[in-house]
DNA sequence: CAGTCGTGGCT
DNA sequence: TAGCCAAGACT
């Protein structure tokens, strides 16, 4: 094994940071180490493209520039702010954590491992990111970049997808972090597996460690690192109504705080059973749900929607609003088509939005 | 531990 | 095309 002593790892150390110093991307979120700001970033990245994320941190970052700026906010502005990001349990865990820190640390982001991991969206990735990066604490910041460069540099075979190899390589960081400079250590990591030691055909011919690299030295590069593969997603089946009443209002719904799409905006639907008519089950479903009497009219369209874990099969149908009880929806509203581009709405259901705004 | 939670780009 | 993957956290 490499890097088994002192020398070879302040070796590594300089060959990693000194690479990241002279090659790093330009990035907004590095003009400074606003704790704030790496915050942001650190959670719109999760699980997202650093290109994609560009665009959506610059707009957030004018609306909302400060801790004191988001605590106040409206949580609809900050969902609108997050549309077509996902994962939107983020904004919401941000919003809540930020309002936290106002609270209990004066506005202040802590720098202790304990204090930051409590805030909600803040796991192991995220804290020892924000303490190394804003506050040059040598802490572990081990997503899958690290957990693919690491498995590479020492030959690991245990699979990356299990919570037990992600701490085992917290340890190795632990002992492998510069304390000189632990924010280039941590990026320079990062950095290193998006550019050079990418998943596919890594460049290690270029590779400024590549002299510390068993794998390189076994040629085994391709096979690592090891992830088992995922279960196949599930298919599911939904009526979703474009419901209009005289005033040509359309129905929205608010879906639950927690869970798929959280909070988000969408236009009315049910999970299908089998047995009845889709038109049956959707008149059915709005009488219940909302208390509407119904027509359902033609149907418009079928929407496709692919998640991480399972794939929407909409049917589409027009339907118009014969009668409303008394008793109303809470979560449920009328609004001009012109009113709709202001609720934050998920891309399964801007699919649908745009073909009904030109109906 | 294993499933849940989005979206878009790439192979 | 269908699957894989990205600066993970939560339950």
């Amino acid at each position: 094994m490499q890097l088994e002593n002192k020398t070879s790892v302040k070796n590594f150390q300089k060959d990693l940071i000194t690479w990241f110093k002279a090659n790093q991307r330009d990035l907004p979120w590095r003009e400074d180490q606003d704790p704030y700001k790496v915050w942001v970033s650190e959670i719109m990245l999760q699980q997202t493209r650093v290109d994609t994320v560009i665009p959506f941190f610059n707009n957030f970052m004018g609306k909302f520039p400060t801790i004191q700026a988001l605590a106040r906010a409206d949580e609809g502005d900050v969902l609108k702010a997050w549309e077509g990001l996902g994962y939107y349990s983020r904004a919401r865990n941000l919003q809540t954590a930020v309002r936290e820190v106002k609270e209990t640390y004066n506005g202040i982001v802590p720098n202790t491992k304990a204090e930051i991991s409590k805030l909600k969206g803040v796991g192991p990735y995220t804290s020892g990111a924000i303490l190394s990066i804003a506050y040059g604490i040598p802490e572990p910041a081990v997503d899958g970049n690290v957990m693919r460069v690491i498995s590479r540099i020492f030959a690991k075979y245990d699979d990356i997808g299990k919570d037990k190899t992600r701490k085992n390589i917290e340890k190795m960081i632990t002992s492998l972090i510069s304390h000189e400079d632990p924010s280039s250590f941590n990026q320079g990591l990062m950095e290193l597996g998006a550019l050079i030691c990418t998943p596919t055909s890594p460049s290690c011919t270029v590779c400024p460690v590549q002299s510390h690299c068993e794998a390189f030295k076994l040629g085994v590069q391709s096979e690592l690192p090891v992830k088992v593969k995922k279960t196949k997603v599930k298919a599911k089946k939904l009526v979703c109504g474009f419901v209009k009443n005289e005033a040509g209002e359309v129905l929205i719904h608010q879906r639950p705080n927690k869970g798929l799409l959280a909070s988000l905006w969408e236009f009315p639907n049910v999970e299908l059973t089998e047995g009845t008519s889709l038109e049956a089950q959707l008149v059915e479903f709005l009488q219940k749900e909302y208390h509407l009497n119904t027509s359902v009219g033609e149907e418009i369209f079928h929407v496709e929607h692919v998640f991480s874990h399972l794939k929407w099969n909409v049917t589409v149908f027009e339907v118009e609003l014969l009668s409303a009880e008394k008793e109303s929806n809470n979560r449920a509203k009328w609004v001009n088509r012109s009113e709709i581009k202001q609720y934050p709405f998920p891309v399964s259901h801007q699919k649908i939005m745009n073909f009904c705004l030109d109906f």
